[in-house]
DNA sequence: GCAAGATCTGACCATCCGGTCAAAACCCTT
DNA sequence: AAGGGTTTTGACCGGATGGTCAGATCTTGC
């Protein structure tokens, strides 16, 4: 099966990729078992079997699919926008990012957390060179004196973390923060003034 | 085995805390293997067993030392001191305790992700409560008009997520900087500005 | 409506893993 | 140096888990 072809396939793998999501971020590679992916999947074990290879293949075409997912909001910063408007847009989609998908944002800290052990490549490749060149743009704005002086790989980290905090430790914001509260708006609001006040100049 | 008592015992039950600690926070509870725990102990598995009762115990044992230590730095900021001060030396602490202890930030990031299934209560209870306390203290401190106001529980997830990044996604940060930096210095020096820019009015 | 594939499944296998246990080895006190 | 408690271990168990396979069932193009 090396790619879906027929409609039946394509659906197939589609529901298998989506329940495999679901187990993985809740359980972490080792922890997903093939037949709670299939109980999930509405599926049986063989035919999970049937349309991938192996466990590791599924958690592989997981990942795979979501580096681009991840990484598209960082693309989007537009050199020749308003830096402000720019930085502030893309930590905006980051955020809507965790919100809306935050079991991708946990399969992914967790294959991180583990030392990156199926994205190594990817981690030392597409992601660093993406964020050398957003870099570099951000630099420039500095130069031109458009937004405060920052170390600009570290204005990308801040935004990574204050925004997939909010998906990976759900659990402890939401338990903190007791009931009647909307974590991703309070965010929203929080980090428009963090960033704006970091910003300015 | 209640308490350690003999010479031997107070050993063996810490070397295999610190094991255990090695090996959950690089797998997961459901990752490691008390194999693994075994042979990085340099004990048997049976050996093990002699000392816990179980895998589960283990891990039990080791998340409830770490959450004292994990609040510790929040519980020292201090209500009579200079609040811009006091932010900043928290900060700093929480920064110091990733870079000390990556492998406790892993642990407790491994847990949280997963849903907390086993540190529920302690989320809910003490440190849902240490945070509200902290928060008031924060809330006098802007009615004083003596740092800008913000919503204070959000200032105090930055922190966390903002110093608990540079342990938990260390590999990513490593990979995206490249060779010849220092990740915890240079994170001092850009959080140091960031706070000063944000607590400023 | 009928082959030829494509899809699906029950039964099964080998391995791994947490945990047990009886007995061996090792102290420590006297 | 002997005896009683403590510590350690090899051998083993039962259940879980990733994966296989032969054959049953369903689709699709003709």
């Amino acid at each position: 099966m090396p790619r879906p072809k027929t409609r039946i396939q394509l659906k197939n793998s589609e529901t298998i990729l989506e329940a495999a999501l679901d187990v993985f971020s809740a359980q972490g590679f080792r922890g997903a078992t093939l037949d709670q992916i299939a109980e999930v999947a509405g599926l049986s074990k063989p035919n999970l079997l049937y349309y991938f290879p192996s466990k590791e293949a599924i958690h592989q075409a997981l990942l795979t699919r979501l580096l681009d997912t991840w990484l598209d909001p960082l693309r989007e910063m537009d050199a020749n926008g308003d830096p402000v408007t720019e930085v502030m847009a893309y930590m905006r989609r980051k955020l809507e990012l965790s919100r809306d998908y935050p079991r991708e944002s946990r399969l992914f800290a967790i294959e991180i957390l583990q030392g990156a052990p199926r994205m190594r490549a990817a981690i030392e490749g597409d992601l660093t060179a993406l964020v050398a060149e957003k870099a570099r743009v951000l630099t420039t704005w500095m130069d031109q004196g458009r937004i405060a002086r920052l170390d600009p790989v570290h204005l990308v980290f801040s935004i990574w973390a204050l925004t997939q905090h909010y998906a990976d430790f759900d659990v402890q914001v939401r338990a903190v923060l007791g009931e009647g509260h909307d974590p991703y708006a309070e965010a929203g609001q929080f980090l428009e003034t963090l960033y704006a006040r970091l910003l300015a100049h």
